[in-house]
DNA sequence: TGTTTTACTAAACAGTGTTTAGTAAATTTG
DNA sequence: CAAATTTACTAAACACTGTTTAGTAAAACA
């Protein structure tokens, strides 16, 4: 009787062990070295015993795709008690940048794959963690808007240029297009335009 | 003695061949859909053929890349004539995005993948295209500056923080990201937000 | 003890990029 | 013109990929 729940146990731990070989195989070799055969050898088990655990690869990846989250939410969490919302909205583009740039195959899983997305019909719901962030910085600027005083801009298109722009250099900066604005200089290019973008919306 | 012309002619038909093959090929299936051996079948080789015109899928790919770049011209050139710096870097945005947008799979070799970038040792010589067009951004922000007067900014900061914005959007589009901010309405949001940006720094 | 369910896997399918060895045809040479 | 050589090409294999199917032991239940 009590088995039943025993069974459940195992069948759970079996799946976290799957993830945790994936993790592992994630960190050092990058998503192109993510294969269901390298998880299968790691964990010893066959390639099929994978898909008694996981739909999909992609399914895999989703998951993989929340830790992510919630290893940026380590980065960001710091501003979150900062008061002033503009200096919380500085601190949190610094940190949104750091995630990315230490952690590019995370960041790529979470922000530019459209693979993991294939196994979110419910979009929204799936991707939650995300949305309270984007959220996260919708408030802040709604805020930061507030006490400038006076402006007819839209927080949420605020948000969503300060978020276009972090992403952006992010992106650049993973496919090595920063290089050719100028030779190893990446991270000086980032932290100046990062401090540029946010002086030419909150003038300071 | 006249025969080799004609051999370095039918040589350099057949590596065009393998080119537009694989143009039609990135256009109806995309990247996932481009492989060596669909190559082969559309132009009716061998796959190993192919081997003997090019090293490698990603020399390929990078010269699809470059065409995409001459596609990208095509859309941007409209704003070269444009005297005014600001009009001309409102303009050349709006062609970028929309470049962006109808040419998912273009744009993804240009400005994301890091394929064709292994095949460039050289990156700077090999991504000039990319390169002028940036500098391009840079001297149309440095003009602008100088008819703002008085401003400390850096342009190629400047030009580095459109296009990361631009950049930005068009990949949270692209990967659907943009729908998680409001549905459906893509095209309204990108709009809006490249506008907002533009006036943030050009006040106007 | 016998039956059923559970957990697992070997092997195959349909792909991928790439290399090697071998062949048939075109070209050059004696 | 015939023989030797070079050129152009390909079949097959290698080492991978994600995924499915059919079949087998072992555990659980009756």
């Amino acid at each position: 009787m009590g088995s039943a729940e025993r069974k459940e146990r195992e069948k759970a731990e079996l799946k976290e062990l799957i993830l945790t070989a994936s993790k592992k195989i994630l960190l050092s070799e990058g998503q192109e070295g993510l294969s269901i055969r390298k998880i299968a050898k790691a964990i010893e088990y066959s390639p099929a015993t994978i898909y008694l655990y996981y739909t999909d690869k992609d399914a895999i990846l989703h998951e993989l795709m929340e830790i992510g989250f919630e290893m940026m939410n380590k980065y960001i969490s710091g501003a979150f008690t900062e008061a002033d919302p503009i200096k919380r909205i500085h601190e949190t583009g610094h940190a949104y940048v750091k995630f990315g740039l230490e952690n590019k195959d995370w960041y790529h899983l979470m922000f530019n794959s459209d693979k993991p997305m294939k196994h979110i019909e419910k979009c929204k719901e799936d991707w939650d963690q995300g949305m309270s962030m984007f959220q996260f910085l919708v408030d802040s600027c709604s805020e930061a808007l507030n006490m400038m005083g006076g402006s007819k801009l839209d927080p949420k298109i605020l948000a969503l240029q300060l978020w276009s722009c972090v992403h952006g250099l992010v992106n650049l900066a993973q496919t090595e297009r920063l290089e050719i604005v100028e030779t190893d200089q990446t991270h000086e290019l980032i932290s100046k335009t990062l401090e540029s973008m946010l002086i030419s919306v909150f003038h300071r």
